[in-house]
DNA sequence: CGACGGGACGC
DNA sequence: CGACGGGACGC
């Protein structure tokens, strides 16, 4: 990974494997799991890492302040899925413990708000472990368009004090959503929050507001990401992109030929799936609810997508379980495939193979 | 448990 | 109407 964007003015230097000492405690916790007093002013949490950034990178970007004590990235190590992809997927947070309480402030003054990559971590103080301190974080709805992150906390600001504050805004309007996220320190004051302020009409504006816990982030969290995943398996892809939406309208303009279409003897497409102008994968175990669009952000990250179809029941128009995705080269079908077969969606493992044509012709 | 589509001269 | 971030306390 490349340590890159606004950086502070040491450059990061990647610990060459050669000169590792005994300080590398790779991986392992030498330090106290829960720190003790002492530890409180050298102590970090480092939220919003990009998630392909290694425990070993993230010391060493940190040993560029000071001498740390320890450092740990927090690994999910429930992410097995047994579908072949690799598993301990990084949670995108993690620890840094210096030998001095300077070094620590001095982290959090040159290292907050560094951007890497597409991210731009937080650094801060790590509080004291505790379970007063977990299952604090809202999500809050119905908020007025016109609401600002200040104005939302200083309207939370009476229950307690705020960690984090989020207002989610459109992707291409910029505009806000009318959802965001508060977390307090303590859950009480979370409590206290909801309490205080759920079903409540903000000054100046006419419709109540929702607050409520937020969703446990082990849902749909904690999956596999499916570009980071691309990235990982094909190497070899310089330019990875957004993931882009082209409507389903325009996924067939160019597919159709009329050489397609039965012309093709069935014999010379025995044993794959190419159809012409690409590989066409079957994708098993979807919702009833499911529309194209979830097919094209769970394969565009790993090449051409040409189409994708959702098949459905004519008269409920709810999918039968079932969808084609044709891309346009074999290696990214075939990592797509690999990568996707056994990916649980929602709460369904899917099943991904290239397309049989063992059946009616 | 389940299991391999459907298509047209066009905005 | 809206709807779960940028996986926040040691996975």
């Amino acid at each position: 990974m490349q340590i890159t964007g606004g950086s502070p003015n040491q450059e990061p230097a990647m610990m060459d494997t050669n000169s590792q000492t005994s300080q590398q405690n790779g991986g392992s916790n030498h330090s106290p799991v829960s720190p003790g007093a002492e530890d409180s002013k050298t102590n970090l949490i480092v939220n919003y890492l990009p998630q392909t950034m290694t425990q070993e990178e993230i010391r060493s970007l940190f040993s560029s302040i000071g001498e740390v004590e320890s450092c740990k990235l927090i690994r999910d190590k429930a992410t097995d899925q047994s579908s072949g992809t690799s598993s301990c997927q990084s949670l995108g947070y993690g620890f840094v413990n210096y030998k001095r309480p300077e070094d620590a402030e001095k982290a959090i003054n040159t290292l907050n708000g560094l951007r890497l990559q597409n991210k731009t971590i937080k650094v801060s103080y790590a509080r004291p472990s505790s379970e007063s301190i977990k299952g604090a974080n809202l999500y809050l709805s119905g908020l007025p368009k016109s609401m600002s992150e200040p104005e939302l906390r200083s309207l939370f600001s009476s229950c307690g004090s705020i960690i984090n504050c989020r207002i989610l805004c459109d992707n291409t309007t910029g505009l806000s959503k009318g959802v965001g996220f508060i977390r307090f320190d303590q859950r009480v004051e979370a409590e206290r929050a909801i309490k205080q302020l759920n079903g409540k009409v903000p000054e100046g504006a006419t419709e109540p507001i929702t607050v409520k816990f937020a969703n446990a982030p082990s849902s749909n969290k904690n999956q596999l990401p499916i570009t980071a995943m691309a990235t990982y398996l094909s190497p070899t892809r310089r330019f990875l992109g957004p993931i882009h939406h082209p409507a389903g309208r325009f996924s067939s303009a160019s597919r159709f030929s009329p050489l397609d279409g039965g012309l093709m003897p069935n014999t010379l497409l025995s044993g794959n799936a190419l159809n012409g102008a690409g590989w066409c994968i079957f994708v098993y175990n979807l919702a009833p609810e499911t529309e194209e669009n979830v097919l094209w952000q769970l394969f565009g990250p790993f090449g051409a997508v040409q189409s994708v179809k959702v098949i459905r029941d004519f008269q409920t128009q709810k999918c039968k379980g079932f969808g084609f995705v044709t891309m346009t080269n074999y290696d990214e079908a075939l990592m797509a495939i690999q990568s996707l077969n056994g990916y649980t969606l929602g709460n369904r493992v899917l099943q991904v193979s290239f397309k049989t044509n063992n059946r009616k012709s």
